[in-house]
DNA sequence: TGCCATGGTGGTAGCGCTATCAGCTATAAG
DNA sequence: CTTATAGCTGATAGCGCTACCACCATGGCA
């Protein structure tokens, strides 16, 4: 009778799963993790004494052995916070699965210096690979820091990422485009703009497809008031009254972002205009704030977590010894999400 | 010349750090470990020597070596998507300080059966603590499922949590109470309530806090109208309506979440009043909605993350070995965030 | 002088897993 | 019937850290 050790925890161990299924601890080891080479019946029998033993692998010991990567930072600014949350659930079941875990730091400041300060704190702290949701992505202070400690990332949701950089996103032109094909089909012919921040590519791009579905449709592109706005909450207020100001405003607003279209919707009803009735209003993004509005927001949804997801096991591959990736850039699908706060244009 | 090994990933190691300092490996652990027993000298030859080398220790190691609580379980269910980013964000911060796993699962049931489900989830992946933030802290399915694997966990922002349970929350009824005298110091004296779901005991300790500040001021309790809502956008609508078809409308409400505030300002709006010169409206929870709206919520501020942080480190205090912890509650502190959603009553 | 506390330190032995390579079995090829 | 080839399996040796105990000085006490 074997004394125990007093530091086990009495867990189920590899080594425990491997007496039950009459083979040794290294052939557990292999069918647990993908199983190249393994007999299939052998393969059973050890799957057998998993489920038997309802067994389950000591990530700690597992990511010390293999050598892995085990911190990933993840930079995050302001963003939606609905945004952020469904981000980090994607984010985190990545990790936790990969066995590594995520480093958060916030970056609040707008200036570079400050943006540069945060970034340095993930090279102090040895993370290995940096995640960057947007609005960070496209922040080339961040960017230069990693650069320069040769800190690998991906960066999430961008626009139009730079050739070769590692990304996911979605297609924000198509995206766009869809969404105005729908205000045309309902029948709208004066579509007022709320354009995004100018220093996110995505603003650009999702521009770029309400411009290109305006003009398939034969209309003319020039006639469209657009406005800019920082999707910001704020700014698509301002945005939005200088649209409703217009002598001959338009009768739907296509807003870059929910922050901003809610912002429209806002407005509307203080000037005693019924949405969808009077006004048209359809947003981008499909966060919380689409549902916590009267009414509900048409928008677009981004697969946040699946590109949290993606993006992290990017990065984990490009991590691994061997392995350059072999595609540098996933696209997601949209989803053209409709609800109430859209319909055909009033009859004048 | 020694051979590395070729699994080495060339990091600074304990070794290395003790052969700098010359020391032994045991002792820059204790150094690093709060370092009880180490001369004073010994301990600045090894903290010169951590900083020259910039070590950082390896948290799988670590854990592994220790033995500690690796994952940690973290139910979520639709909360508000603000609620859980700050809630995500304070508890990864104290996860990665203490170098576990924080493994999330989706509870989206209202069956007990679904949360039961969801709950088992955790204990086939042998997670050894699990933190519950509202409304899942309510649920009884939940904990009963805990209770039988013996898991031990931490409700989160209870209102009135059960003797002797972990707990982290703040004082509902005083902030509901001081809330209330904020709006009676304005001059309202005809207040509407719109109290949260029943199933959640803060939702009577918010009510509880109403009451005693209005019954302080010597007003009459029963004139003051009161709608159940369900801290739902929707439940706030249907309430705010019944307040506002009331023959003689409440001149401020009061809704227990900022969800149902901001279904209130939206009622408001679509009935031509004016927020807040025709109607006071206040919220609580100071999520990301109460910014992105107009006008912006006065409102309660819970510290999410602060309270996210402390739960996962009681939770972690109850699981090491030695250590049942001696204070299992905690009470932190709110704070009244005012804004431009009130103002004082119209005169009449 | 001996003996026990006590604070400080190092050596040893793992924690649970996987990389590596050697070996072993079948099948294919010479 | 050998030899090459491939597929499958196990023994060994750590990954970087810490629990555990042995050890060595001290110094106080009998």
């Amino acid at each position: 009778m074997t004394k125990p050790s007093r530091r086990s925890r009495g867990s189920i161990t590899v080594q425990d799963v491997a007496r039950e299924a009459g083979v040794s601890a290294m052939t557990v080891s292999r069918v647990v993790n993908g199983g190249t080479n393994v007999r299939e019946a052998t393969r059973e029998a050890v799957l057998a004494a998993i489920a038997k033993l309802n067994y389950s692998p000591n990530s700690a010991a597992r990511s010390l052995a293999a050598g892995e990567a085990t911190q990933i930072g993840l930079l995050y600014s302001n963003p939606s916070a609905a945004y952020l949350s469904q981000f980090l659930i994607g984010a985190l079941a990545a990790a936790r699965r990969a066995g590594c875990h995520l480093v958060l730091e916030a970056c609040e400041g707008e200036r570079a210096e400050e943006q540069a300060e945060a970034t340095r704190g993930f090279v102090q702290t040895h993370v290995q690979g940096v995640i960057l949701p947007p609005p960070l992505s496209e922040v080339t202070a961040v960017r230069d820091e990693l650069e320069a400690a040769g800190i690998p990332w991906v960066s999430v949701a961008m626009g139009l990422p730079p050739e070769g950089s590692l990304n996911v996103r979605i297609d924000d032109f198509a995206a766009a485009c869809a969404m105005t094909k729908h205000l045309l089909d309902m029948g709208h012919r004066h579509i007022g703009f709320i354009r995004g921040n100018p220093n996110q590519t995505s603003s650009a791009e999702r521009f770029r497809g309400f411009c290109a579905a305006i003009e398939e449709a034969g209309l003319d592109l020039a006639s469209m008031p657009v406005e800019q706005g920082y999707f910001t909450f704020r700014s698509g207020i301002v945005a939005s009254e200088a649209l409703l100001d217009l002598p001959n405003p338009p009768t739907a607003i296509f807003a870059s972002n929910d922050d901003m279209a809610a912002a429209a919707v806002g407005v509307a009803h203080r000037r005693g205009l019924h949405v969808p009735q009077d006004l048209s209003v359809v947003g981008f993004d499909d966060t919380a704030l689409a549902t916590t509005m009267w009414p509900e927001l048409t928008t677009v949804r981004q697969p946040i977590a699946a590109m949290a997801e993606a993006a992290l096991t990017m990065l984990l591959d490009e991590l691994r010894p061997g392995g350059k990736i072999d595609e540098p850039e996933q696209v997601l699908a949209h989803q053209l999400i409709v609800r109430e706060s859209c319909a055909p244009p009033p009859r004048r």
